[in-house]
DNA sequence: GGATATTTCTAACAAACGTTAGGTAGGAGG
DNA sequence: CCTCCTACCTAACGTTTGTTAGAAATATCC
């Protein structure tokens, strides 16, 4: 507390009047984070273009997650880190925004799946969590300062759409 | 160092007859959770018969990171979770464990590039951490007790290998 | 300028923390 | 049986932590 009142250049008993307790801060700063992502993956989704191809909506889908992970890096990172050890009750509340997001994700994938665009083989569930692990996982390596978020979203896009492989295998 | 000594069945002091620190802890379970993974990977590796094909060695390569990352879950999971959190000494000296395994992986993948298994527009090092990150996220959900590995790791390596949607797009 | 509201500060508190050093218990060896 | 070694316990310590309540500062309104 003392350091978050210190980044805020205040003393630590001054964010109680802002917050009811550290655990307020906690939660509003898990669910802050998946929220901003929720919000941009669905806006690039839903700014797609009716034409829109499989590859393109997956393209916007990753660019919009990856860009707002990466905008909001103080709130995702904090998440992905912290979640688990965090008291139960934040956990829960949690949770449910993670559920929301995912349920847009799987949504997204089904209908992709529905219309014959992604292999059959393929549970869309399994390839949320891969893809989502994939995506976050580039909080701990990937500078914005020094790469660019899109061309990492096209390449990301690319390889889960298409495979590392050469076709032929 | 209350809560270990207390999952050990002893008390906090105690402890300090084994490490001389938390820190000293901190540093073992880091280093530890990678290095048996990094050994279960080179193993899977080298043991691949000599006319494996690369979607065989990608699978084995995955397989022998997800088991072990799996059985030992108590220390990669809390890698994943607080290596940015730990004083930089402790990060610097598993950045160099990290380091030696991620070489390992990058050379697996140039050696499938060079011989012409890779796509050629595809950057190994960018496979690895898309590979990496996706595999490890798999802690935060995946529990061995319901579902089989071996399938999990078959199922990824599909997919990466081979893109998640029908080919022809 | 005074009253009120908003925001921050301060000093303090109890609890938790990492660690220490001496003590204790049990086992091994002579 | 005594000595030594290993492993653990204990009580304590200084530090850090989250939080509180009253005071003070600042801003707003009339």
């Amino acid at each position: 507390m003392r350091k978050i009142a210190e980044s805020c250049e205040m003393k630590a008993g001054s964010l109680y009047y802002h917050f009811a307790s550290k655990d307020q801060i906690l939660t509003e700063v898990l669910n802050i984070g998946i929220q901003k992502v929720h919000a941009a993956v669905a806006r690039s989704l839903s700014d797609a273009p009716a034409g829109a191809t499989a590859i393109d909506k997956l393209k916007r889908a990753i660019s919009g997650h990856l860009h707002t992970l990466l905008e909001y890096s103080s709130f995702t990172s904090a998440n992905v880190r912290i979640f688990r050890q965090v008291p139960d009750e934040i956990q829960n509340s949690n949770l449910e925004v993670r559920r929301a997001y995912e349920a847009l994700w799987d949504g997204f994938l089904q209908e992709l799946q529905d219309a014959g665009e992604l292999r059959n083989d393929v549970d869309p569930r399994s390839l949320r969590l891969m893809l989502i692990g994939a995506l976050n996982a580039t909080l701990e390596w990937f500078d914005p300062a020094l790469g660019n978020i899109s061309d990492l979203a096209d390449r990301y896009a690319d390889m889960l759409a298409n495979g590392a492989l050469k076709k032929g295998d």
